[in-house]
DNA sequence: CAGATGACTCCCA
DNA sequence: CTGGGAGCCATCT
């Protein structure tokens, strides 16, 4: 069924959205995309991507929330570094420095998307003044 | 309509 | 750190 202008679509408009050398999680999508969306749906949209699409969506830069692959083929990591980004001894993505900082407004707004949520980053749950990033 | 599934996320033990 | 459970929404059977 899918309807033509199935939700699927949205998510990866969003998603192509993320330039090179970035990610972003399932849960930024999502709320870019607008309600009816979550976590959830991104990766099932994501899941439902067809092959002939794959080189034109950069499904390799969502990552889950931890910055870690979540995907079945662990070859989304490998991809990821030759776009530029690192993975630490964990394996995970540095989010604070890597995170998509979201769509342009412009275009969010031209499209009817929102911007990114107040989501910054959850790691310094312990204290402030963790914060490194600067763009 | 109800149940099951899923590339998520959060909370608690 | 690991594991289990709940919440979330869309799609399929």
């Amino acid at each position: 069924m899918q309807e033509d202008e199935a939700l699927f679509a949205r998510v990866y408009e969003v998603v192509r959205q993320v330039p090179s050398g970035r990610v972003a999680s399932y849960g930024d999508v999502a709320a870019v995309v607008g309600p009816g969306c979550d976590a959830r749906t991104v990766g099932y949209a994501l899941n439902a991507l067809p092959k002939r699409d794959e080189a034109a969506v950069p499904w390799q830069r969502i990552v889950n929330r931890e910055g870690g692959i979540s995907t079945r083929g662990v070859r989304q990591r490998e991809i990821l570094q030759e776009e530029g980004v690192t993975f630490d001894a964990h394996g995970r993505i540095p989010m604070a420095q890597f995170r998509w900082a979201g769509p342009d407004t412009a275009w969010a707004a031209d499209h009817g998307y929102q911007v990114l949520p107040p989501r910054e980053n959850d790691a310094g749950h312990d204290g402030e003044g963790e914060q490194l990033s600067l763009f």
